[in-house]
DNA sequence: TGGGATTTTATGGGCGTCAATGGGATTTCA
DNA sequence: TGAAATCCCATTGACGCCCATAAAATCCCA
């Protein structure tokens, strides 16, 4: 299975489309689908999006009940935000405003590879949230020797 | 399984084009494969490759949740950061500018053999390095005799 | 074994194609 | 009928693909 990986940044223009850099696209055609399933994460300050059909075993996750289950909260969050975005012509999408705010993106975004998934980031909080990562890294690395 | 070794220095043209030397390509080749995956390093000024085969197990490395896991954080990195880069006929690969930078590449890159991986490096920081390592042998054989 | 011929490598440059982007026209829905 | 969403086309800049050259390594045969 291919996966994303790689980082891209494309432009925001002013009515909300952004191209999805064209290896993702790769990705997302070779299993037949002309959309990405996205969604705001929810703990940090991205979205998140993969094909369409990474999302179809949540609803599985989701126990069928008439009562209230919490073990259900987090894939009901995410089925609640969770939109169906169909590529234009140009192989773009066009983002909510809900998704623009949460994202605090501006005009531009960034697409990171992660696999299965990928999250879109305003850059500049991208940049921070690596520097945190690879000190957290350095600092396990380091513990080891 | 063949392995990358020995050191090769050649030349990054003026779009950022820069030869794969003869025996990496005949490994990556000799696996059936027509790119080189590429990111930099976590640790150093360098950038690391081999054929795409070797990244391939990194996807499931990655717990796949919706809870973001400090144990991720390192396959994580290296997954926003890998670019499979295609030779063009005549065994090149397109270094992008961001590996050109990590690496602090000017006009020259040499190919170092790592067995499974390789790296590339500015041939000055190279030196350096080998120096350094020269002596840390040095001072533990002293320390043994 | 020597030396010329051939092949392989490394490198430079030109050109066509495609990706990314912007703007306008058309449709859709309230 | 107005606002928003969708579609279509134009531009431009990057990238892939092709060929040309030169140097080095290899081969081959007298």
């Amino acid at each position: 299975m291919k996966a994303f990986f790689g980082t891209f940044v494309n432009k925001v223009d002013a009515k909300g489309r952004l191209s999805v850099p064209a290896p993702f696209r790769a990705v997302i055609q070779g299993r037949g689908l002309t959309s990405v399933a996205i969604h705001p994460s929810l703990f940090e300050s991205c979205l998140e999006g993969a094909g369409f059909d990474r999302f179809e075993n949540l609803e599985s996750q989701i126990t069928d009940t008439f009562v209230p289950a919490p073990s259900n909260d987090a894939a009901e969050l995410i089925m609640a935000e969770l939109r169906e975005l169909p590529l234009d012509g140009e192989g773009r999408v066009v983002l909510p405003d809900e998704f623009i705010a949460k994202a605090h993106l501006k005009d531009q975004a960034a697409f990171v590879g992660q696999g299965r998934k990928f999250q879109i980031w305003e850059p500049s909080a991208l940049e921070a949230l690596k520097k945190a990562k690879l000190q957290r890294v350095l600092a396990a690395t380091k513990g080891d020797a």
